[in-house]
DNA sequence: ATGAAAGCGCTAACAG
DNA sequence: CTGTTAGCGCTTTCAT
């Protein structure tokens, strides 16, 4: 556990010295080079990074807010966060908030007592007031969910666009009677998708029917199941479902066949998120495609530009429906 | 952006003083108290955890190792872990090395770096060499996967014994012809399992046959697919399918859907984790469960005991057969 | 090209 | 009970 000073002493030169080759930054001789090289290799010399970040007063470590670390939804992104934030020489700091406000709140003091220098956010459920007083004083960037009105930076897709796209499919395969399984409408997401619903459907001259849209509490498989449950009960059954997660809509689909009903010939479905399991399914889920992965790594990008004092935009991203054989 | 001394200076005390009223352990007078809590809530200072952590050369983060982000058989693991680090103060740095060498190098320097206290391995990928090196000046726990020979403490559940019973399981039920879907016997718990399984059928004399033992290359859907293809080809073909975890027997069983057959009728089929989608196939799935949660909370107990100089001892906790439809 | 010295923000002896 | 002071390990002027 050598330090700086050992190395120098070593080497025979000044900290200062031992510190310039360290960042390979300023001019050094080849030769003393040499000899503080030698010495951090004979002495096992690592840099304590805790020094270094006090003394530039940067952490180097992003916090990434999820919900749930169990929603698959969140993995792939977080790939492409974790890919661009190393190349970048930064480190993410994974918090799931369970939706827990307390939680939450011990994650926002760590940007706040400088062991995060910037957070990118992908909770819906975020205390949005919480994270808009944190947006005056930190870099935040907000993936996938944001918020209309606020000033915060987003990347994400076009919700309503892609919703229009799933309705518009099973509208085209045929169908008239579609049923929407959507989230609490709290999440703005959610309320984008339900238009991208409304607008398939008056497009066609189908008429809106409340009793066939049916809001979860939470976004679980379960959540799934009990919306199906719920369509099935009713007297007027509709003949295709569009769930806004494929977690919901995998859960209907389970629902669906325990009832002793086929997938796509008595009810067609798709989902939304492109989660691996949704190829694993029997049949497998058509579902709404977005770019996670570039996802991950334009907000990174965006949170560290925003790091180093610059202007970002938001960016929208695009989507992709992929017809499988849940609707075909 | 206050900090120490300016509070100092607006409590008119000395830094030393406000540090004592942040770490409420030592005593300090309530009028001088009240003093500086008030210079503290005018000024908006949140002490900087850089400093902090410097001055007790200590980071307060645990470098948390898997493989991949994206097998759900780490999600729960890692909830528990979170909650019990947090209520410990400390933070979690979730890593995914995706089995490259090169990202698992950056993660061990962070612990190098001390910016990290220790490490929670559940990378079976990960380097023994370089993580046995490491154990010799860090604190290191292992999580579900270990090494026999190695020093480094451990919690996981008796694989041997959890692979017999899942097997036994299958006899029970009438099965004579069981095929293994095991993962590569480089990792202990393949070979464990496998030893599980040979003493099930040994016990039952029943012959264990090469041609039914089949070994994947990663452990996801599509090797579990490619698996079962390949045991469907087969002259005599298997009745039933042991796979050491739910990922590949949800792989296996898209396939055999796909195949015309029937689960479990034509083929019965057990997995190993208990992930949340096993309960979503159609049918649902028998498998090994086991406690995730505890797992990941008892990891961080024993690392945070070695971090405080405590000996600690490996655990080993239960497992429990989950009987569901894939089976019966 | 190199060194001396200041200081990032905090904690912990030590003194009083 | 409180203040003074010395660092933790590093980077970065400012001299030389």
């Amino acid at each position: 556990m050598a330090n700086i000073q050992e190395v120098a002493k070593k080497a025979g030169v000044s900290v200062a010295t031992v510190s310039r080759v360290l960042n390979k930054q300023a001019i050094v001789s080849d030769k003393t080079k040499e000899k503080v090289e030698q010495a951090i290799k004979e002495l096992n010399y690592e840099p304590s990074l805790l020094g270094r970040n006090l003394r530039t007063s940067e952490s180097r470590l992003i916090l990434v807010l999820i919900p749930s670390i169990s929603n698959p939804f969140y993995a792939e992104i977080i790939n492409g966060i974790e890919d661009t934030a190393i190349s970048q020489n930064y480190n993410i700091l994974l918090c799931d908030t369970d939706s827990n406000p307390e939680r939450e709140s011990i994650y926002f003091n760590l940007v706040k007592n400088r062991m995060a220098d910037g957070v990118i956010s992908m909770d819906p459920t975020v205390n949005k007031e919480r994270l808009f007083e944190l947006a005056e004083t930190y870099p935040i960037v907000q993936c996938s969910e944001y918020d209309e009105h606020g000033y915060i930076p987003y990347v994400t897709i076009n919700n309503e666009e892609a919703a229009y796209h799933a309705v518009k499919h099973l509208i085209d395969v045929g169908h008239k009677r579609i049923a929407l399984i959507n989230s609490d409408e709290k999440f703005l997401y959610a309320r984008e998708r339900r238009q991208g619903f409304e607008r398939a459907l008056a497009e066609s001259n189908l008429p809106i029917e409340d009793k066939w849209i049916y809001h979860t509490e939470e976004v679980d498989f379960e959540d799934g199941q009990k919306a199906m449950a719920h369509l099935l009960e009713l007297e007027e059954k509709p003949t295709a479902v569009f769930a806004v997660s494929d977690v919901l809509a995998i859960g209907a689909l389970k629902e669906i066949h325990s009832k002793g009903l086929k997938v796509p010939d008595d009810l067609a479905i798709v989902g939304f998120d492109k989660i691996s399991f949704s190829n694993m399914t029997y049949p497998t889920l058509t579902t709404v495609s977005q770019p996670m992965y570039t996802m991950g790594c334009t907000a990174v990008n965006m949170l560290i530009d925003r790091l180093q004092g610059k202007e970002v935009n938001s960016v929208m991203l695009e989507h992709e429906l992929i017809i499988r054989e849940s609707t075909t």
